[in-house]
DNA sequence: GCAAAAGTGTTGGATATACACCCATGT
DNA sequence: ACATGGGTGTATATCCAACACTTTTGC
């Protein structure tokens, strides 16, 4: 009943990192190679938990040394314990859900070997990340219509058919464009900053911000 | 970077094992007793994760071993890894919801001091034992309201009233009687069974069971 | 016949959906 | 002038919320 003669788990973080990058959700991976179990193949980034850190401090930190991301928001996902989920041993794993806005993710040189993968194609990753990754992509679509999570996949001001392209990405389904802005005028989401965007082409869009500083939870869509 | 090197975390599992009695939720706690730190408080069952099973296993474990309970319906909620979150030392915990129907919570004789508690009278807990009971309740309100989770409070066959009891103890606000049955019956989240059920006073009550045989990702409610 | 709980429909309001055209810009 | 994407309103269908009385039983 002493739990200290009782140490045996090895604690991680997992950490599925997801960004918006031209329409399609993608993932940062980095490539793993432990044979004979594993051999090329691609894992999501993460690390032991230290003892004198929570699981978010080892988000943050294994964010920060193995990604170059600061800052970028995360939540909990859920806690994976099959015996044998890493060859190598028993080790549990916190799973977290990571966001990075698209322009930053565009911006970002990631090191170390990690790179960003389109979720669609991402084929068999190692362990079992693959059911992380569908983890947070459910987690991402629940969210998206029933908070105002979209923020932290946007930059600071934005247009409204990207944020309409964002969600359709996520939800995998088109959106009626007069409906969508809608119900995020009248829910008031998204704040007009009377500032104008020129992209390439057409006509100039009126960039919007979010109306809140925190992630609401607050009925966004149901149907189209 | 050998995980062998670096054992350090004792991973535990708490339960917030809920039951509805006598239209209030009650939860099941046990006392604790360890000076200095806990004095003559009361805790979720719960406790180590061996490293043959999964977080699964041991909650499975703890339930029958600790309280008893054999078959009920349980699922993982979050982890809980604040650094001081246990005085002994440093304890991860993987808190579940586990829910068990009134009639067995009525008949049940629990052993070791445990007791069932209304969530609403039950103060301070040890540990961070009410931040689990709240996220319990949460969870539990937000599945009653999208899927038919709402099996596993009830007995195989039940009357309507029952249900919308279960239901607005739950949810803290009475229901409508009409559109409640409207809308359960036209999702065919309940079918009646033909029989009928006299209670002590009163005209009898027709008995329902519910359709599927699994919890369903339904919306059941929105309002009244 | 009275107390107690079960059962049953309708209506108005709100919300969601479907849908098509004009506007501002760059080339 | 044309190609590209941005922006706007209305009509219909659906869903939700509010509401009161009758039925069956035990006492």
């Amino acid at each position: 009943m002493k739990p200290r003669n009782l140490r045996f788990a090895i604690l991680a973080v997992d950490v599925a990192v997801i960004a918006i990058i031209n329409r399609a959700p993608h993932i940062l991976l980095m490539p793993v190679h432990l044979p004979p179990d594993i051999v090329h193949a691609q894992a999501l980034p993460g690390g032991l938990v230290r003892p004198d850190e929570t699981a978010e401090d080892a988000v943050v930190r294994h964010l920060a040394e193995k990604c170059g991301l600061e800052g970028c928001y995360s939540e909990q996902l859920a806690t994976f314990s099959a015996i044998d989920r890493d060859p190598r041993g028993r080790v549990v794993s916190v799973a977290y859900l990571a966001l990075v806005p698209e322009p930053l993710a565009r911006s970002y040189e990631p090191p170390g070997g990690l790179r960003w993968h389109a979720i669609a194609q991402a084929g068999k990753l190692a362990y079992d990340h693959n059911e992380i990754v569908a983890a947070a992509l459910e987690r991402l679509r629940a969210n998206l219509q029933s908070t105002t999570i979209a923020r932290h996949l946007m930059a600071a001001q934005f247009s409204l058919s990207d944020l309409q392209r964002v969600y359709e990405s996520v939800l995998g389904r088109p959106l009626d464009k007069r409906n969508f802005r809608k119900k995020l005028m009248a829910a008031d989401v998204v704040r007009s900053t009377g500032k104008m965007q020129q992209s390439a082409i057409g006509r100039p869009s009126e960039l919007y911000r979010f109306a809140g500083s925190k992630v609401e939870i607050i009925g966004i869509l149901s149907g189209s």
